[in-house]
DNA sequence: CGAACGAGTCAACACGGTGTCGAGTTACGC
DNA sequence: GCGTAACTCGACACCGTGTTGACTCGTTCG
């Protein structure tokens, strides 16, 4: 119950027993999450439902994910692997500007998650029920603090950025700000920054807090 | 199953048919629902832990309370009422500075989280599997960010604040940061922001988005 | 060829949770 | 002492999960 029942073969997530050769079967599974996970959310989505629309009973199902949540992390698994390679893009060609640098990560990070906007609602969803999805998330998290936090540090060293808040924790707080406002903006509940503005808003308060020296207030 | 059936009577959530008298089983199923959340999550509790928590068998739960969540709503009904007392009476006494007003609107916001913060990840994460959990939610956020927005327009009119992004927007994208921020802070999963320095890694971004000026980056 | 093996399949089951119904029991006013 | 309304709970219907064991294939090899 607590710990995951996670099997030994080295492709890790998915499969129960050993070798490949029913990929249909498993692909059609995680082409009927992301199509339902569109219509409504994790939770009112049974393991029956991803077996119907995969064309296979419900024990079949557990043939080839360990749960509904195990599906959910193979999609994510590759959201992620984009989500890290337009990060890389990103840090790797640096900019004309500052200004531009960073605009160019945050519209990145928009633009990873508006195209999987359903799965990345309903990994929000599903991060506080299940921990290897929380574990996910952080790992993912981490690597993106981490990153900014170098930025910002880069740009103290250089002289371009004034000191100020501890660099690691400035970029934990603006990173979660990201998060927070994308699923807002995703959703569309309560009050939330409209789509076309979501950028330019973020990118307004990362400017703010990394370059702008607040002192006489 | 969609929409949650509540009764006419005029006092809302809570009780099935009228008038009050077993308020003691009432009581004792909130401060049992209370006490088992800061145990673990609102999903690992059942409506049969309640109900012995408190004392009486499981249909008779049913007699007090719709369901779980309704539970859950009464709870957290109480803490939005004491979080609106505590912004009034900040927002109410102006403070020495700008900045001191600013730091004490966060800090009582972080302490009213605080006090509750089993409840305050509860709602966290009954807010994307309930439709009421999530509409309360909504408008207690949208009374802080017309408050913020109204507070900084305030700033921008006295000229101590500079034009900007509009002040509903960044009020939205402050107060996202703090939720998530603050969420981050009292589960600890992830990176987050350490209990002692959160109020002033908040606040040090809050005083730069809304007084500092960025341009030449 | 045919036995045997393993991948793939599913009906049937056990379990645990939710919410309801109806038959009680108690307490209090009349 | 009796009616009635508050309150209580055993038993039930229902749904979703995850498991088991028996069955069907296709392949491979003696």
């Amino acid at each position: 119950m607590s710990a995951a029942p996670r099997e030994g073969s080295s492709t890790g997530r998915g499969r129960r027993p050993v070798r490949p050769s029913g990929d249909d079967r498993e692909l059609a599974i995680l082409a009927t999450a992301e199509r339902l996970l569109s219509e409504r959310s994790l939770a009112a989505i049974s393991v029956d439902d991803l077996a119907r629309g995969a064309g296979i009973s419900r024990p079949t199902f557990y043939f080839y994910f360990s749960s509904k949540d195990a599906v959910l992390l193979s999609l994510l698994d590759r959201v992620v692997a984009e989500a890290d390679t337009a990060m890389r893009e990103v840090f790797g060609a640096p900019a004309a500007s500052a200004r531009e640098g960073w605009q160019r990560a945050i519209a990145a990070y928009y633009e990873t998650f508006r195209v999987h906007r359903a799965l990345t609602v309903a990994w929000a969803e599903a991060r506080s029920s299940n921990a290897e999805v929380r574990a996910l998330w952080s790992s993912v998290f981490e690597r993106w603090v981490q990153q900014c936090a170098d930025a910002i540090e880069g740009e103290r060293a250089r002289g371009a950025a004034p000191p100020g808040l501890p660099a690691r924790d400035l970029a934990i707080a603006l990173t979660s700000m990201n998060e927070r406002v994308l699923y807002a903006t995703f959703t569309g509940d309560g009050p939330s920054v409209a789509e076309a503005d979501v950028v330019d808003v973020l990118l307004g308060v990362w400017l703010s807090a990394v370059y702008g020296a607040v002192d006489g207030v």
